[in-house]
DNA sequence: ATCGATGCAAAATTTTTGCACCATG
DNA sequence: CATGGTGCAAAAATTTTGCATCGAT
């Protein structure tokens, strides 16, 4: 495996783009973090300027690094499966903890045949889980 | 089946709400409609103000009226099951289309067991597929 | 040294709230 | 006719943009 800030550096390499302390800032805040609000990640990332910490969201959104989720009303954002395998997440109404799930063949089969027999090519997917978990039920 | 407008009545009525033109009118833009995103009701319901259309669809969602749903950046609005049938939609990423997929028990199946493996308790769940539609490939 | 990237300030957009008035039950 | 619901206006929150300056290659 390519660690992933050298994986962040090859991506802007290779786009022509620079790997500045705004960029390597909000990446260290995204990297081994769970999905996290926008104000979260202006939060951690205080000493960057907002403009520019969604400046920065915007880019690697286009270059496929970051992700965002529905979670609830608001979206959050999170590493994408380039950077940390593809999965999705259980979400408690209760406590509002996220809870991660393992990647599951069968599921992504079903969608992939879901897809085909609407001859529509699926390149992405997102699945939001609302409930209880465990400690609230 | 229950006629969609005497249901929300019903709805309305068992929560000791007024069935007023605001409800009327941000239901009726909703009935039948593709999802659609918040300045697009506002507009639809242009005759209501905008303050009132907010607060209605958050009522709408407390009541399990409406549901939100991710599709790309910005989420959209539509009727939640009980008033049309559990759904997932595709979504192209050139012409943005949605595609209503046909209720899959496989799929709900599977995301029960996967709920359940983790001791969760489901109560509902979106799933947003992006790719390429037929006509756009 | 060049050109892209950033900070700052301002603007635009989206959402929420307070309050007086209106309409529903 | 009592109360909950609405419109309007203002405020708050979120996101985008312009521009002068800074910093990465």
């Amino acid at each position: 495996v390519v660690e992933p800030v050298q994986q962040l550096k090859n991506t802007l390499r290779s786009n022509e783009l620079s790997y500045t302390l705004a960029r390597r800032t909000v990446f260290a805040a995204l990297l081994g973090s769970e999905p996290q609000s926008m104000n979260e990640l202006i939060w951690a990332c205080r000493q960057i300027d907002p403009a520019t910490v969604y400046r920065t969201i915007s880019l690697f959104e286009r270059l496929g690094i970051v992700e965002r989720l529905q979670i609830g009303w608001k979206y959050k954002l999170e590493l994408s499966d380039s950077f940390d395998n593809h999965h999705h997440h259980l979400t408690c109404r209760i406590c509002g903890s996220t809870i991660r799930l393992p990647e599951d063949q069968l599921l992504e089969n079903r969608l992939s045949a879901m897809a085909d027999a609407q001859n529509f090519i699926m390149q992405g997917h997102q699945l939001e889980v609302q409930g209880l978990c465990s400690n609230c039920h």
